[in-house]
DNA sequence: ACAATGACGCCTC
DNA sequence: AGAGGCGCCATTG
């Protein structure tokens, strides 16, 4: 039975992962795959995310590129999916990037973190 | 077995 | 800041 494209365990644990990130934060491919144990396997991430069954209930959406950048085709109906998806759990996302720096998972910035780091009140962002 | 491709990432120009 | 190059990994032609 090798009915498997990628390692099922590698795809179990990075689902596992995506499954685990929290409504209205967001992560990116190469965390998800560190995270699953599988460092430097972030294009892994992407290929099993890409292969999901569109029925599938994983928050897919919540994985970007680094930076925040998105991932898919921008102007696919993935990519606006996504992005409608992000916003309506309240994630900033302008011209193909979301704002990973505010809803990032585990990001400094996301709660009483802003205020012992105070970060992005140093002015050396905009 | 080799070349190309892709929901990636980091560096350099 | 946008663009190009190289490294990584697994699948596909």
């Amino acid at each position: 039975m090798k009915a498997s494209p990628t390692n099922t365990q590698a795809a179990a644990a990075i689902l596992e992962v995506v499954a685990r990130i929290p409504r209205g934060r967001i992560t990116t491919y190469g965390a998800v795959a560190s995270r699953a144990g599988q460092p430097r396997r972030a294009r892994l991430v992407g290929r099993v995310l890409s292969q999901l069954p569109a029925a599938s209930r994983l928050p897919w959406h919540r994985v970007v590129g680094a930076g925040g950048r998105l991932a898919l085709p921008q102007g696919s109906a993935a990519y606006e999916r996504q992005v409608a998806r992000l916003r309506r759990e309240g994630v900033e996302v302008a011209r193909g990037r979301a704002d990973l720096r505010k809803h990032g998972w585990n990001s400094p910035v996301g709660g009483l973190d802003r205020w012992l780091w105070r970060v992005g009140d140093s002015g050396d962002e905009t």
